[in-house]
DNA sequence: GTGAATCATTCAAACTCTGAACGATTCTGA
DNA sequence: TCAGAATCGTTCAGAGTTTGAATGATTCAC
């Protein structure tokens, strides 16, 4: 005779353990980034760069759901890392085009390693059709939303 | 003959999309619970306290993961709203005991409703046992991290 | 060619959150 | 009993992040 009200509580809805856990991970995968001198957006800026290459940085920053003005900064910020360049648009001399060095999918690579690394702790007390199970749904969810 | 070094992308791994969805969800969630003028950490404070009675504001903000501070100014819009009431600890007179109010109680259940027809919206996608799968994985990763 | 539109950039400002005060209260041990 | 240490809530200044409104440069449309 528990819930009178309209079936579960909110801590046991997908958008609410989305929330937290997305929130705890995210803190924690910033402190395994912060060697590198990168914050988590620095990340989702060379990820997007990654997958295919931007027009402009308007370009990037609507895919990254990010005012324009935010990606000059990470990008500033990236340039002096060395992990990325800028490179005016011969064609549209207005369009700065952002493109990862070499050094920049290094770091990319650091990053995904101890994203992965993150994965075997985080998905530790799961069994291994569990956790594939999750990565199915998540990567369902991920698609559907329009995200990497 | 992909990915050269070492297994997948980013993009791939469990953390990254529980960062980006989560951040997706949050902001969906956000927008919703805007007309009840809340933000999304009252709602966290409230469903704390639903679910068990907070010692102190500290606890709480011990529980929330967030400074003391923090849960003064949380605590005082929840108590403008009349959705939270700060009593004096006449055992430590030091201490404010938060309670939800009747009001209060109404109010999160309004946001629980919220946040299942996100999830609707949200696991639109997935097949009804990937959506068990999906909950029963999140439930337990949760769990393991300590939150509600 | 001229005006409108688009791009990158700068900058002030909004927002959220924290940490260091501070006063009030309780605890500790001599 | 009482003095000093510890704990609680609160305030406040400030750090960090992000946005939106300028601005100047360039391109587009007619």
């Amino acid at each position: 005779m528990d819930d009178v009200k309209g079936s579960a509580g909110l801590p046991a809805t997908v958008v609410f353990r989305l929330g937290t856990l997305g929130a705890l991970a995210g803190d924690r995968f910033a402190e395994k980034i912060e060697v590198y001198d990168l914050k988590v957006k620095h990340v989702g800026l060379m990820t997007v760069l990654s997958l295919g290459p931007a027009v402009s940085q308007q370009d990037l920053a609507a895919k990254m759901g990010v005012a324009p003005s935010l990606v000059v900064s990470l990008a500033d910020h990236l340039e002096t890392l060395g992990a990325v360049q800028r490179v005016r648009d011969p064609q549209d001399r207005r369009r700065q085009v952002l493109t990862l060095t070499a050094h920049g999918r290094d770091l990319l690579d650091k990053c995904a390693t101890e994203a992965r690394a993150l994965d075997e702790e985080f998905t530790a007390a799961l069994a291994p059709d569990q956790v594939a199970a999750l990565r199915q749904a998540l990567s369902v969810l991920s698609a559907e939303a329009g995200l990497p």
